[in-house]
DNA sequence: AGGAATTTGTGCGTATGTATC
DNA sequence: AGATACATACGCACAAATTCC
């Protein structure tokens, strides 16, 4: 199979530019930006395309888009907040997040226990800490179908995945579920989380659609329900 | 304020009538709908608006869209699975959704402890109880800004919620944002549920918006994580 | 197996409505 | 009140996926 992803798609190619002028700090927080007709006839393309995209960015949170007014970048939606469609707060609020990766591995699926995702029978497996302030929060484990991804090490996946997935496999996450009960921590989890293996702890399953019908990624997290919360943006 | 919702505008009547006929059963389960084409010139309007009809219901569940093949219906979007956007189950699966409404009633924000949404100083609080295979599973607070809705009863609030916002109010909720951690029951449980008060629970607060700057809805939920899970779907 | 027909997806240009400033 | 700017709506052309003969 592996259909290389449809990075040729123009609204899409506008939609990662503009996120990379946003990253790069040329478009800071706050900033309107040039009306959208502007906007369409500098970058050569439709209003109606540039619109789309701008409906892309909008969704993930970087941008805030008022009738009347402008579209303005809310850099909230990226740099601080670099898991934009669900995240963990202190219970007090949000802190300063990182990641810490564990591992990345290619790994046949019917090896390990997993529900049905992905067409391919290989997946990328990637195990991250994630913490709050410096006060490590979450065990999250990925696993990613290889039809989507061919060569993933540990030295290309970066800080925030789905942007990694955007950049580098051009993949733009549209759809998710999330199953959220509680599960005991498992024996893998490294020392730094302070939990021991065993302990009950918030359980995040999560399946994630790209553009096909059926999920190609999937992923559970483990996280402490007494001092952090799960978030959940949909859009 | 109370500016009124937009239910003028087409694409909104268009997925709005859409829907009727799934809910009626005129267009079953699985089925294919015409072509747009032929929709469209059915219905007098343009192609591009009936698209962004059939995105909304896409984006609520009740249709699947394949290039090249057509656009199905998928009443489990709707009949069976009433809480699209998000739903408890059973860790074994789904059930069957069923809700009793306990109360309805108009208050004044100030008098209890809320976050700010909306722009009323009023709100209307709904409370049910929800069950699955008619096991009570979870408590329903929720709050809808009175700026969004007038005269809410008990009579008029039908079993899913969103649709009777959609239906009555005219609302589509756009974009929602869950918070996910444990807290103890409240008091006003009622004994259904067979739980105490006090006892720990998983817990969801919910923020919604319609199509304003600023959420219109708060709710909150306490759900038994060790029997049932928390699904949203972000799409 | 292969090619034509069907059907949705993408992209363009334009006109009008509506909220904001 | 007028100007600005995004939202809605229309019609068309071509691309891509699927279906069917």
């Amino acid at each position: 199979m592996s259909t290389q992803p449809n990075t040729t798609h123009k609204y899409m190619l506008v939609a990662k530019m503009l996120i990379k002028n946003i990253q790069s700090g040329q478009l800071v927080d706050g900033e309107r930006l040039p009306p959208e007709r502007v906007m369409a006839t500098e970058m050569e393309i439709s209003v109606t395309t540039l619109r789309k995209a701008l409906r892309l960015l909008e969704d993930d949170g970087m941008l805030i888009r008022r009738q009347g007014s402008g579209n303005y970048v809310n850099a909230r939606g990226d740099p601080q907040n670099r898991y934009a469609l669900f995240r963990i707060e202190k219970l007090s609020g949000p802190g300063h997040p990182k990641s810490q990766l564990l591992d990345v591995e290619r790994l046949r699926k019917s090896d390990h226990q997993l529900p049905n995702f992905g067409t391919s029978d290989h997946a990328f497996r990637i195990r991250r800490l994630r913490s709050l302030d410096d006060m490590v929060c979450v065990l999250e484990e990925i696993w990613l179908d290889e039809d989507s991804a061919t060569n993933i090490t540990a030295d290309t996946v970066t800080e925030s995945l789905y942007q990694f997935y955007r950049e580098s496999l051009g993949i733009w996450i549209r759809r998710v579920e999330d199953r959220i009960s509680v599960s005991p921590l498992p024996d893998w989890c490294p020392a730094e989380l302070a939990c021991e293996p065993g302990q009950i702890m918030g359980f995040v399953e999560r399946f994630a659609w790209g553009n096909g019908q059926e999920p190609i990624e999937f992923s559970r997290n483990w996280f402490d329900p007494e001092t952090s919360r799960y978030v959940a943006r949909l859009s």
